[in-house]
DNA sequence: ACATTTCATAACCATTGAGTTATGTAACAG
DNA sequence: CTGTTACATAACTCAATGGTTATGAAATGT
């Protein structure tokens, strides 16, 4: 309904060859050749992986002599990275309820020490 | 090589019916019918992205009577938002150079009309 | 004991995905 | 023109996805 390339984005990152890639292409531009090579896979296997990452938004290529040159395209990455946000307080709270239960350990331990120390389960 | 489950993450997040699953259940636990209510799909159907969405971790159930009460997990959301953090310079840079970009116009615009349109480095 | 509610599983089908090999093509070098 | 480099496309295999209908099973209500 939101209408977003949310879809493919995700789709596109959930393949560890891809996400391979995407990291290599973080340090900067690379030719298909230079992408492929850490992989022990086809040629049009990488091909098609970027093909899927281009259709996803998250590279673009251009022209260099016989080089297609694969530059990462940032904007589908902030998308996800948005999408995901909303949910962020729901792992931060979880480390905010583990600060509240230590702090109430260490006050109650402190209130037993303090009266009489019994009891501690 | 990262050892993680980001691609059963990742997958699950590709579709949308799980995405709006678990946009309902951050509000809150919720049942199987009731997470299945607003979709036009079977029953069957909710219970194969449910357990798509419990096999990556990304919620767990209950029991209450003859209901299932799914609850989202945010741990898997937190390690996929930690991935993409690795990233988020990617995408923050470009607002930051479009930011000096329209400062150094501006400088550009304030120099030439003081003195003589200079170079900057 | 029996029916109902709530959900899971099985069996099936169509589509997509990730890989392969083989072949085509665009740009350059001789 | 010929060959080479760097890549894309085609055609195929096989497994996984996303949906269906039909059936099974656990807990509850009567």
């Amino acid at each position: 309904m939101p209408s977003t390339h949310l879809d493919s984005t995700f789709a596109a990152l959930a393949d560890p060859t891809r996400r391979a890639i995407l990291a290599r292409l973080a340090l900067g531009e690379a030719s298909v050749a230079e992408l492929g090579e850490p992989f022990a896979m086809s040629q049009p296997a990488i091909s098609k992986h970027l093909k899927v990452l281009e259709l996803a938004g998250l590279i673009s290529r251009g022209r260099d002599a016989q080089r297609r040159p694969c530059r990462i395209e940032a904007a589908p990455l902030a998308e996800a990275n948005a999408w995901l946000e909303r949910y962020r307080q729901l792992w931060e709270q979880r480390f905010d309820a583990l600060d509240a239960l230590l702090a109430d350990m260490k006050a109650a331990e402190k209130t037993a020490r303090k009266s009489r120390p019994r009891r501690k389960s």
